[in-house]
DNA sequence: AACGCCTGTGACACTTCCGTGACACTTCCC
DNA sequence: GGGAAGTGTCACGGAAGTGTCACAGGCGTT
């Protein structure tokens, strides 16, 4: 049963989709203003955020921004902002949709489908004994404490995860992650992947792969 | 690598965005019209399908309609249309995407990026008995651990099997994977044959062809 | 204002690739 | 059959790419 927090603070709007979202099996929880969705994203994981952009106490373009750093839950935008720019931006994020308003209830239920339908197993991802929670940024191994990721860190993993069994070479890690605008040393990603690796208890990059002169690869499947 | 199949009538637009697919390594190939568009779908399976709707011989809808029919190829719409409507016809005919005009050409990256990831079969290739994953660079062989290939190898191996039925000349090979700057020894080349027979188990030339005088050959289809 | 945390930088050690050169071998042509 | 040109094979070493670490700037929090 997935759970969706729904951010949307006209009345009449978000009951319908929470209502049409309830009558589809879901779990749903309304939040009218950001600090009503703060503290519902502080209570527990979510398979899926949808946020208005424009809210009374503020954008929702900054509360994704705060949610990137503590967790990986899909977010789907819902605004009437939809010039090229608000798109990119939206999308620089990290979201996985963009619905423009107004839109038809129907392609409100396709696209929530869509992102619901294709997000992994939630739970967990097993790999060389760790448990990976993309979730909640965590990572468990038998007798060791949890460890959690950084957000920058966790991006990079998830794209790894995402792309595999491809090698991702440096320079879309690069593009994808820090945004092609950004031109950090090479040293920024290495030291990504060393961190990742003493999380997930890699010495040996077995599962994280050097492809040297080329980028990354998640090998933990092949093991 | 994957092929993208863009359709769009604008040659501005198309080339810019023809360009930029392929700059990420991606194989295109582009199609002006409907007609063109079908003669290139029967050619080949595609792994994504870029289609703009208003194409001078008709709508991409309709296109989009029939290959639903024929291949489950992932669909990214992109037109001027953005009306609720249009949007929910696409979905409805089951596109993966829908890209609103105008648009940023990272967007269209991120998109684009964001479908051809998160398909799970990359295609490998299989010849003479092995399985060879070019974004993974490994060879898998029954009987044999799985052997990775080295990256310059493996942009040798990529050129022979793009070419293949054709001979390539070593001094081609030279030009496209050295670069034209670069004036390596010709044991260069032939070192990385020797490297990739051994990885395919190639004892005696069958897989990779060696032709005197010209140069090497994919000949693995041909047994 | 001081503190903490995340994240990128620079320096350095280290690993690995892959190009070189020497030599044996094959193929082609006279 | 003999020579020459082209190719197969191998060990070696320079250099490019990567791993690792300490530290500093930035940002939000206390």
């Amino acid at each position: 049963m997935a759970k969706v927090l729904l951010i949307e603070d006209d009345a009449s709007l978000g009951g319908t989709l929470a209502e049409r979202l309830e009558r589809d099996g879901l779990t749903v929880a309304w939040a009218r203003t950001l600090r009503d969705a703060r503290a519902h994203l502080e209570a527990g994981p979510w398979d899926l955020a949808i946020v208005d952009v424009m809210l009374p106490d503020g954008s929702g373009f900054g509360l994704a921004r705060e949610m990137r750093g503590t967790s990986a839950t899909p977010i789907m935008f819902m605004t009437a902002l939809n010039s090229a720019e608000n798109r990119l931006e939206g999308f620089e994020i990290g979201a996985e949709e963009y619905l423009p308003k107004p839109f038809h209830l129907r392609e409100f239920m396709l696209r929530v489908r869509h992102v619901l339908g294709r997000q992994r197993p939630q739970g967990a991802i097993h790999a060389g004994g760790c448990e990976i929670n993309l979730g909640a940024l965590s990572v468990d191994r038998p007798g060791h404490p949890r460890v959690f990721l950084q957000a920058r860190d966790c991006q990079v993993l998830k794209l790894l995860i995402d792309s595999a069994p491809r090698a991702v070479p440096r320079s879309e890690i690069l593009d994808r992650v820090w945004g092609e605008n950004r031109f950090p040393t090479p040293r920024a990603i290495d030291n990504a992947i060393v961190r990742l690796r003493q999380a997930l208890g890699d010495d040996e990059g077995h599962v994280i792969r050097s492809i040297r002169g080329i980028g990354y690869q998640w090998a933990a499947e092949a093991r």
